[in-house]
DNA sequence: CTTGACTCGATACTATGGTACAGCCCGTAG
DNA sequence: CTACGGGCTGTACCATAGTATCGAGTCAAG
């Protein structure tokens, strides 16, 4: 983490308010607010007025969470992921490693998931722009096939 | 139980009461006549007493849902995508093609960052297995670098 | 033909993740 | 100095995705 690149001393004209922050990273303050009280995002620092003030690592950490919850992690569960951060930092113990292990499982299921649906999609799209247009071919029900298969055993998909 | 297999030839018989549909698939019963509620997930028939019978087919449709749920899609997009499938069976609109190029942005989006985020978990884990474990190499910070940073330019984060 | 698990529809309640004020307090541009 | 935009705490409200419960009907085994 570099240091908040302004010289010692007065750094806080280098932070953001909350208004600013929530601006950038396309939240809305309420969000910000409600994060702080989950306790998993709290601001850098605090003017005498009390308000609060973020530095750029906050952004950061800020835009982490958004993106863990658009891949179906709860506030909790990314919660959990910063921690590890945290306690990797301090000590890595057996415990940080099983956990981080047990979160490398579900991430790779899930782009696994991911991964065939996107596939599922592609063939949608290409039977849709060589006009096989009607009646027949319900693709989508191959995802459902799939997605729920061991898809390395490719299906054949013929019943349609 | 009830008895699953009534010997007659009709496919009634074939056929899963709700109670047995969620316990195959993991989900209670309640979730199952709320997805109902939302014209998500409808039976397959009923009896004439009014019980919910569902086919092979419609377990599947379930554990789709349940899938897509974890991998962060809504119930009304999940909706969405089975409704790609449905309309592709009727006719593949340009419009029907143009939400499916769509989603799979939105899914290969996903996988990248899901991705970045194993990779991220992965050496988190090589580290602490290595015992480097203390005060340095705050490793999921680099999570927050470089799920946000744009994936393609191949990290720098050496220094570890 | 009773018993008990199962199901029905309907309604109420819960948890999570926000949003929206209200009423007051800063801080700065004119 | 004073207006006004933003921030503060606090509480209320909202949407989504379920859970729980009720009284009554169903089904199959004993």
């Amino acid at each position: 983490m570099q240091g908040v690149d302004s010289l010692h001393g007065d750094n806080i004209a280098a932070q953001l308010t909350i208004g600013q922050l929530a601006g950038i990273v396309g939240v809305n303050v309420e969000t910000v607010h409600y994060y702080e009280r989950l306790n998993l995002f709290n601001p850098s620092a605090r003017r005498p007025s009390r308000y609060r003030l973020y530095g750029h690592e906050k952004e950061r950490r800020l835009r982490f969470i958004k993106k863990a919850q658009a891949l179906g992690f709860t506030l909790r569960e990314i919660s959990e992921l910063l921690t590890l951060r945290i306690a990797s930092t301090t000590a890595c113990s057996d415990d940080v490693q099983k956990r981080a292990q047990a979160k490398l499982v579900q991430v790779e299921s899930k782009v696994q998931d991911l991964r065939v649906l996107a596939h599922v999609l592609k063939k949608l799209i290409q039977t849709s722009e060589a006009g096989q247009s009607t009646v027949r071919c319900p693709i989508l029900m191959n995802v459902e096939k799939e997605i729920n298969a061991d898809y390395t055993k490719k299906k054949t998909a013929k019943e349609c």
